[in-house]
DNA sequence: CGCTTAGTTGAGTTCGTTCAACGACTGTGG
DNA sequence: CCACAGTCGTTGAACGAACTCAACTAAGCG
């Protein structure tokens, strides 16, 4: 695993935020943007394998997600690994370890991932000054939360093939919403990662991968899938979607 | 299905709230408990059995637990179930109906519960005037996240007896820190409830349950589960507890 | 008293696992 | 340039965990 990590003093100025002009995210008031640029404090860049946060540390630092696929994830004592979660553009990271004290879980970046940084001492001050930020961060969390309920849902209830689809599905809708595929649907996960999110073993994986492959639903390639039929993906696992409302970001 | 809900305008008045004096629990301040004392808009009394919120509806209100046992759900069509958490007294429920606009699972009370009853329309008032409280709520929704992110662990990677033994133990912890057990450690659920949370058939639930209580570990009796070691219980599962910290609650 | 719900148990089947081997590709060092 | 190791994906065979089906007990309730 190649570990590098750069940061730059250099920042993206939020008034320039490739993210902000996309009709996914809701629009900020001249005031809200002039403190979130205060708030931030640089950038960070990560390169594909590397660890963005590590479980049990005290980070003094909050990130969202400006470029870039990651996931987040636990383990067992014995190595077994369950992914709970993946980061894109406009995630927050780190939420959790800021409001418990210490994370509880790692984030590793699947491509390269770059983030905006932002201290974590300063989160009250957003809380005092900003209301409405302060219920975005809300809403960010119990936006989290739901997404988690749909994977309990899937993991607990449905069965390989649908899972497979759910997941798949749901990558997709992600970045299509975040306007993240320019011609080539590709979603740059291994079939390891595909497994440790389903709670399946690789090679039951592969052998369900195999079934969408073969009803030309997804391809598999270069380390990654690529997704032929995202609506079929839908109806087979029954999954109704994240919601086309506009969403905040920090 | 028994369903009976009453809304008593009667209130137990927040300077005499019985959960506020557990050691589990945060202080308020004066002005946060006259904040919270005016928020609050009535009480709600409900059977045990009966639906306290539908997946779907636009509810008007947020609810704390102020007594019973509960659980939050999600459905898939063909009518296979996920229970994805329990609820308690001091959990927050509702939030993610406020900021979504629809709940996305439905929650049901398994023993008679009492709730505080708030209108979510105020909600945006606790942002702007009391900040402490607003970040509380931030805090109770990435608890949420925590335990979820457990679960996943749990019903992905762990095998059917370590799951049963999380379950259980995570209950226990979560009664034994609200103080629910005077002598007897009862946890009023069925057995179908615990299938349904871990994902695996009611037949197969009660064979991995009869290991548990073989080892001397629980007993099943009256439509419940008694916890006779929940340390043993913790050690089978490897899982490492909520933590000690004093929380909040709305 | 019959009806319903919760829990128990056995038998046979299916889904997903582990083990093992192999091909394709990538990067590294000699 | 080739040899080598490492990762990722693929496939077959054997095994085991969890499932469905089915029958039955015990308790609670009208």
């Amino acid at each position: 695993m190649t570990t590098s990590r750069r940061i730059h003093s250099f920042k993206t100025p939020c008034e320039l935020c490739p993210l902000r002009p996309l009709p996914h995210f809701r629009e900020f008031t001249r005031e809200e943007l002039e403190f979130v640029a205060r708030f931030k404090r640089g950038e960070l860049a990560v390169d594909a394998g590397s660890t963005i946060l590590v479980e049990g540390a005290h980070s003094a630092h909050l990130f969202t997600v400006l470029a870039g696929w990651g996931f987040r994830y636990k383990m067992l004592e014995d190595g077994r690994r369950q992914i709970l979660n993946y980061i894109m553009p406009g995630d927050l990271i780190g939420l959790q370890g800021t409001i418990v004290g210490e994370m509880q879980h790692s984030v590793e970046a699947l491509s390269p991932v770059s983030l905006c940084v932002f201290e974590r001492d300063r989160l009250m001050t957003l809380y005092n000054k900003h209301p409405s930020l302060a219920f975005d961060i809300t809403w960010i969390a119990a936006r989290e939360e739901r997404i988690l309920d749909e994977h309990l849902l899937s993991i607990g209830r449905r069965t390989a093939l649908e899972r497979a689809a759910y997941l798949i599905a749901f990558l997709f809708e992600r970045g299509r919403q975040l306007e993240l595929f320019n011609g080539r649907k590709f979603i740059p996960i291994t079939q390891q990662h595909i497994a440790d999110t389903l709670g399946l073993s690789i090679v039951h994986t592969n052998k369900t991968l195999k079934k969408l492959n073969e009803r030309g639903l997804i391809r598999w390639q270069e380390r990654g899938c690529e997704v032929l039929n995202g609506e079929e993906l839908k109806v087979i696992s029954g999954w109704e979607g994240l919601g086309e409302g506009k969403r905040p970001f920090i």
